[in-house]
DNA sequence: CAATACATACCGACCGGTCGGTATATTATG
DNA sequence: CATAATATACCGACCGGTCGGTATGTATTG
């Protein structure tokens, strides 16, 4: 095996481990040395791989962005109207709930993060802006397909992206509470019913 | 001035630079001594109001939700029909959200701090599910008098709450990103035209 | 004088990051 | 093909500094 595939194996060791130690204790919490431990490395292994903490969190947080953004859109590409495309987004959230069981908790380390560390918070909002403007598209799409009442494009995107991250919050504090993929779907047929052109 | 007055007003000031501190820079990153030079007060002085810096976090938790739980009454007492009530409510919230306005990164940091510490879980989860409750209840009776849909009620009741928490955390992210109080009143005006019986 | 409300001084643990060094793989050279 | 030169991957001791918390002193008040 050559050092390099090795290598590459190491800092996935490391992300990994980093990924489990920040979604359990947070990232203050945890040291450099644990993850290193765990990863079976030694700070200077660590340090040869990534140059700082935050660097290493930065990465978890765009890896994680970007694998939001295939999911979105595969679901979108996967409908024909508008309000199919929303639905099928909310049967797909139900398995990012389940994906993400234990991991929220660092996804709600992301946004804390990005409330104050500047850099965090650009590597945060341009993909949240992102979204937003997605369903905007989508929003106006439907309305311009008939399927939708003419309301604010702008106020749907941002209701309906409220509603996804305030369900992932609570799938976060009280992950047996509920069905948190049930009442997302719930959710956005709600929503549907007071968006969709049939009454 | 009674020394027990005088106590009581260090006591507070503690508490006010505290919120501040741990709204701009986080639990962790602020320690007790840059807290103490805000309020004028030594770590001895701190100490001896008290145990501990999460019990301070703590004591500023309740007081926020303690907060929350009298708007939330206020607005059920003045309305007279449900769907009156709920739209009063996100009058309401465009209130909180203004007078929260730099806050809301304190908030994240409950948040936070209670998907690790069992303690402050507790207190956190604890009127999270009573805010589920009274939103159920909302909607049963909503439900009973007529002027809502049949819908499961719990299900109902988890949509709102994410879509005020979820609300809240974009505030946060993007304060200047849209006028939240006037998202979230449409928000409701949507979500009721999915729930009202009247089509 | 007793109790309260602070101040001062200090402790020990810990943490992110550095640095000099080593072992192994890769490449260049004769 | 052998070997020298270099680059990569990793080690682990160590450091400056910080932080939560404590022990003890002191001034004020009732």
């Amino acid at each position: 095996m050559t050092t390099q595939h090795r290598a590459e194996e190491t800092r996935a060791r490391i992300l990994q481990e980093a990924a489990a130690c920040f979604a359990q204790y947070g990232y203050d919490a945890v040291g450099i040395a644990e993850i290193c431990r765990r990863a079976g490395v030694t700070k200077g292994g660590f340090y040869h791989h990534f140059p700082s903490k935050q660097a290493l969190f930065l990465e978890l947080l765009n890896r994680w962005l970007g694998g939001l953004d295939m999911q979105m859109e595969a679901a979108r590409r996967g409908a024909t109207t508008i309000p199919e495309a929303l639905r099928q987004m909310a049967s797909k959230a139900q398995y990012v709930f389940e994906a993400a069981k234990g991991q929220i908790p660092l996804y709600l380390e992301f946004w804390s993060k990005a409330a104050r560390d500047p850099v965090v918070w650009q590597a945060t909002i341009e993909p949240y802006r992102r979204y937003r403007d997605v369903f905007r598209g989508i929003v106006e799409a439907g309305i311009a397909e008939g399927s939708l009442q003419p309301v604010d494009p702008e106020r749907a995107a941002q209701v309906i992206v409220a509603l996804a991250v305030g369900l992932l919050l609570q799938g976060m504090l009280d992950p047996e509470g509920a069905n948190w993929g049930e009442v997302m779907k719930e959710g956005i047929q709600i929503l549907l019913s007071g968006l969709e052109k049939e009454c």
